[in-house]
DNA sequence: CCAAAAGTGTTCTCGGTACACCCATGC
DNA sequence: GCATGGGTGTACCGAGAACACTTTTGG
């Protein structure tokens, strides 16, 4: 069930360079048309939950990484294939959340003038590319330091942002990212995915931050050391960590085979 | 999040009738070619849970009702859509649950043979319908006895089928149902969703059947109806029914209300 | 010695589970 | 009156939530 971050991401082949005229003209021989994938690429850095956006040459306004899929890719491979290409990152904790078909997603009533006014809709408009797409939206979550945001040839650029600061944003990607924040608070509740947010190291007031800014409120800092412990996927290194004039703090790693463990086995309460 | 169920089914244009090589050369133009709708159509009847299945005039083998998304629809409407030429049931609680799009759910090893000696193989290959597909699943919990399965004209047969006693089914169907079924047992351990598999009036034993059917697993009785009561969506009727030589069972309604908020606020654990 | 953060244990409450007896009905 | 199933209450247990003091460290 939530086995999409053991998958070995098998390398598939990259998308061919081919200039903006060629992709609007011909690039439905090789994707499938009228259907797309959106990453939601969550990282954490200073106390801060980030979202990986790019924005396009041309085109005012923020989007979510996405990109269409190969004819000759499974879905899921086109969602890894898609997070490689922006963040050079492979076997990624990558789950597909939800599939978003309205018609208003191109429609979005905040910057609709930002696209009329942009290529999209004067040159691709009419090709492939104009019509109107279903979206599959993954969301996937990385240590932000090893990722480096890459723009594509077509892009203007490529950065993080923060979860609470976002720009403006071009269709309905807010809706996008919204549900899979939702999404994330859920499952973090019955699942430790927190833990692909952070380095191999890390202490469990750093763990604990993380929860925090995830589900924006305070936890109590007793009952979280009780509990996330009791799950028994963290490990306590012989090391400390040098925090300044304070206590060093514990430095833990997770076991990664009982944390495999732990993901598949989401307990509840109810019947 | 959850409003899909109480969404007004806005009636769509319905398919025009066209003969089935009309389809296979012409439909593209009409539908988004590509992409699919599959719906998981659960009944509650004499104590099993039920899919409704149909099959294909020409193709030995079983499949979910689908079907493709008109250019001018939403993929919601769609699914609406489609629920309602099988069933005849507009209004009925729905929800989108995981998309499909594996290389292989064309190639089920189980079946293969049966699609190579159909016309799916022979004639709608080659056409727009003989491409990959993908598949957005849908599941929908409806009333048994006020659905009338109907089959269209490219049917060879509607009907519902128990849970524990599939027929062979073509294409991943098993696994999407598999799927749908996984995503009902955990929806209902913490929302009411049963509710919409039984008639206006019920009794409290008959729903916990329901529960334990689903679950596949007994109840205590007891815990049961403190537990389901305790939710505060039911409204007990001043009528019981009668169920021979015993005592009778008090009739139960469910306060729609109080339903729909409870729908909206899962809880749980955790964090 | 003082400020700042880490580490740790107990109590309370609530929900889940286990369990037993009496009641209504039709034969 | 008896068999069958419906209705109800109590005791135990574990997880979650509330809560305070001591330890480490650098300045």
């Amino acid at each position: 069930m939530c086995k999409n971050h053991t998958i070995i991401f098998t390398f598939v082949i990259m998308v061919q360079k081919m200039d903006m005229a060629d992709f609007i003209s011909n690039g439905f021989k090789q994707f499938i048309p009228q259907l797309s994938i959106d990453c939601t690429i969550f990282g954490y850095h200073e106390n801060q939950l980030k979202v990986l956006l790019r924005s396009w040459k041309g085109v005012d306004g923020w989007c979510l990484p996405g990109g269409y899929i190969d004819r000759s890719e499974s879905i899921e491979e086109a969602a890894h294939r898609i997070l490689n290409e922006r963040t050079g990152l492979t076997n990624v904790f990558l789950q597909q959340y939800y599939t978003f078909g309205d018609l208003r997603r191109l429609m979005n009533p905040g910057n609709e003038i930002l696209l009329k006014s942009s290529w999209l809709y004067k040159d691709a408009r009419g090709s492939w590319l104009g019509d109107r797409t279903i979206s599959i939206g993954y969301y996937a979550l990385i240590e932000f330091s090893k990722a480096v945001p890459k723009p594509d040839e077509f892009s203007k650029d490529c950065a993080w942002w923060d979860i609470q600061n976002l720009p403006v944003l071009l269709f309905d990607h807010e809706q996008m990212i919204n549900k899979a924040i939702n999404t994330i608070r859920t499952q973090l509740k019955y699942q430790p995915v927190g833990l692909n947010l952070l380095p191999n190291k890390f202490t469990l007031p750093e763990l604990q931050k993380l929860y925090e800014t995830i589900l924006d409120r305070t936890i109590d800092r007793r009952n979280f050391q009780k509990k996330i412990l009791s799950l028994g996927v963290l490990k306590r290194l012989d090391q400390r960590r040098k925090i300044g004039a304070h206590r060093s703090p514990s430095l833990f790693t997770f076991d990664k085979v009982k944390y495999k463990r732990a993901l598949s086995e989401s307990k509840g309460p109810g019947f």
